[in-house]
DNA sequence: TAATAACGCTACTGAAGAGTAGCGTTATTC
DNA sequence: GAATAACGCTACTCTTCAGTAGCGTTATTA
């Protein structure tokens, strides 16, 4: 494939699995806890050594943090087409195949935000790669809105605020939700209310406001 | 003060300080992931030494469920006056003082889901303890609206829905949320829309409806 | 074929943390 | 005062896990 290789003498680095052992800490880290993903789990599970790994990202952080790296972007502008909605846009968002779609995705955050909490760098990390571009779609998607009409142009709006409720939800399990329907259902009935007010005008309070945002004066 | 106290010979407990060392378990519960809270932490930060604590609490799940035990309870029926509209219930639920108040209850909660990750009998703790109460509220307080008119008497509750987004937003710092406002604000925005959003009839589509819940037919 | 470097493997080091043993001290009952 | 049991303290055991060392093997280049 690539001909432009290192010209290094000796065995080359067989990246064949790279790939498989950084799902994989990701799926290990959407099951259990940062602290109870090891890195003899993931070596066992993808038929690594462990040692080889260690080849590869000299820390667990950075192999995390190659593994955030590898989940891709939410999607750009281009990918998410105008569904002439704001809803239609919010559930084209929620039903985006990044990272393996809501359910998944979610589980998945929430392991993150865990893990974020163990390590700064990593926390900076995953500020910049999933919560920065994931809060952007957010704000086109209203400014969309607002272009339509569907929203008043002097929208104050609450990005990251709306942002939070939408991707993640780990405590769907502390309050026994899961068993009432899929993370994906949660986040459908969320975006209904939550346009359904923006549109009809939440703000029943002056400084109060929806998740969207609110309108001065 | 206590004349009914046991007879046997000897230097009794000192239980001056018990209650401390819950409140301190649960401190470091709300700060830090369940993983990473120690008893040595615990004792330190109480002034115990680490063996008086194993008189009391054979293990360290043992610990933390006399923890999650001391909380109390979701305010009752009794405790919780009918304010007249269900937002109002709503934003009563959320500055009722029960675990120092809806910021620190939610960072409570976002430690709670975690160690409950942990430990299966502590799941079932938290479940009985907080989760339950905390939905049956939720309960009482939709069919106070039915009752007063507010929302439709064919309503098909979505209770733990609901209660998964009010007491507990752990991914708000994932988000970057926490910068843009307290936990309480973000609780109260949800409310906003939510009970609009319900009052209005949020359920576009059948089956999905919005967190209140959905009418059928 | 020689040199090189990644591979898997086993075995290790070192740190952290749950839980325990033992001891001298202190508060209580009889 | 004697017996008892909790107290704080130090020091320990045991387990888990991040990270490393060394070795025989294998894939590659020159």
């Amino acid at each position: 494939m690539n001909h432009t290789a290192d010209p290094r003498p000796g065995r080359p680095y067989d990246r064949s699995r790279d790939a498989l052992v950084l799902a994989t800490t990701l799926d290990l880290l959407a099951e259990h806890p940062y602290g109870r993903v090891t890195l003899d789990d993931v070596a066992a599970r993808t038929g690594r050594a462990k040692t080889t790994l260690y080849r590869r990202w000299a820390t667990k952080d950075e192999l995390v943090l190659a593994a955030v790296r590898s989940m891709g972007r939410p999607p750009e502008d281009g990918e998410l087409p105008d569904r002439g909605s704001l809803r239609a846009d919010l559930l084209a968002v929620i039903d985006s195949p990044w990272l393996g779609g809501p359910d998944r995705r979610s589980a998945l955050f929430t392991g993150l935000s865990a893990a974020a909490r163990s390590s700064e760098p990593l926390a900076a990390l995953v500020r910049t790669e999933v919560t920065e571009p994931y809060v952007a779609i957010y704000r086109r998607l209203l400014e969309r809105a607002v272009d339509r009409g569907e929203l008043p142009a002097g929208l104050t709006p609450r990005i990251p605020t709306l942002a939070a409720v939408i991707p993640a939800m780990s405590d769907l399990q502390l309050a026994g939700a899961t068993r009432a329907g899929t993370r994906r259902d949660f986040f459908v009935a969320v975006v209904d209310d939550v346009v359904l007010a923006a549109i009809r005008g939440a703000a029943a309070s002056p400084g109060a406001g929806g998740l969207i945002g609110s309108v001065e004066g």
